[in-house]
DNA sequence: CGTCCCACCTGATTGC
DNA sequence: TGCAATCAGGTGGGAC
């Protein structure tokens, strides 16, 4: 489900909420599919761990916690929290009601809690250790080699899709080349840019790529101003809903008239997703 | 190695 | 109304 500005919206939503808590208990489900690390080494890792922060890299939710409290045992570790497509984490008083598919639960020493849901478990938990030896690369070393869209300069970004034979959407969602980037901002990107899905990524000149780096990085900075796009059930640390799906041009639109010149919004199926695109405004 | 396609899940919506 | 088919914000693994 979510992308960039959804996860940025969580990451600094739970941030703001419980940085500085301590972590008194960790629950977890027992669902295998959920944990990529052991749940044992979840539990371990963060019971009695103070939480330092929380971000985003790509898609991923980052909490840092480490234990203060004994010398010998300062180790810094990551929890690294993807959504999946219908992932959520919120910020819970403990009287709230226990949302359905609830997998885990870190109480924190004020009583709150920051639980995991995620209906069709797609999402995963690990914990990552940092290597004490080599600070020189934190924090990232998990995240794979692709680019963040909103710092990456305008060469780099050209260069990512020299001779690349693929669709310009199935490159975009390619996380290995971009981090963050999903279903609703490729297609929404791609629209702002005049730039057809099908299109060969290598075959875009220079000026295409330049200016679908801006509109990408205009849709997701609005985006995130917005709190995200909330097309069924997407929420952010509190249970709000975004708002940007309100100022989508294309992705949900097939068969409406394109909100620029009228003709009527296509929807076809590339790279295995539903993408949507306005024939006139897209070349 | 690059690219395609499917499986992984549940729940909401659509269509017969 | 009822039930089956289809679709959904993502990704990773196997096939080619």
């Amino acid at each position: 489900m979510p992308e960039l500005p959804e996860v940025e919206t969580i990451a600094n939503g739970v941030h703001a909420r419980v940085h500085g808590q301590r972590i008194t208990g960790v629950w977890t489900s027992g669902k295998p599919q959920t944990f990529k690390s052991p749940e044992a080494e979840i539990v371990d890792a963060l019971t009695g761990a103070t939480i330092d922060s929380v971000r985003r890299v790509g898609k991923t939710i980052v909490m840092t916690a480490a234990r203060t409290g004994s010398k010998k045992q300062k180790d810094p570790v990551e929890f690294l929290i993807h959504l999946g497509m219908t992932g959520r984490l919120l910020v819970s008083v403990p009287e709230a009601p226990l949302p359905p598919h609830t997998h885990a639960i870190l109480t924190l020493a004020d009583g709150r809690e920051v639980r995991f849901v995620d209906p069709r478990r797609f999402g995963r938990l690990s914990i990552h250790h940092q290597p004490a030896t080599d600070n020189l690369q934190p924090a990232t070393s998990y995240a794979g080699p692709g680019r963040e869209p909103l710092t990456i300069p305008l060469e780099d970004f050209i260069t990512l899709f020299r001779r690349r034979r693929t669709p310009i959407k199935a490159a975009l969602l390619n996380q290995s080349l971009l981090h963050g980037v999903g279903n609703i901002y490729a297609d929404e990107s791609l629209f702002r840019a005049g730039i057809r899905p099908r299109r060969n990524a290598g075959r875009l000149t220079r000026e295409e790529l330049a200016k679908l780096r801006s509109a990408l990085r205009d849709v997701l900075r609005r985006a995130i101003k917005l709190g995200g796009s909330s097309v069924s059930d997407y929420v952010d640390a509190e249970g709000m809903r975004g708002y940007f799906q309100i100022e989508h041009k294309v992705y949900g639109r097939g068969g409406e008239p394109c909100l620029v010149c009228g003709t009527p919004i296509k929807k076809i199926t590339l790279a295995g997703r539903g993408t949507h695109f306005c024939p006139h405004c897209q070349k």
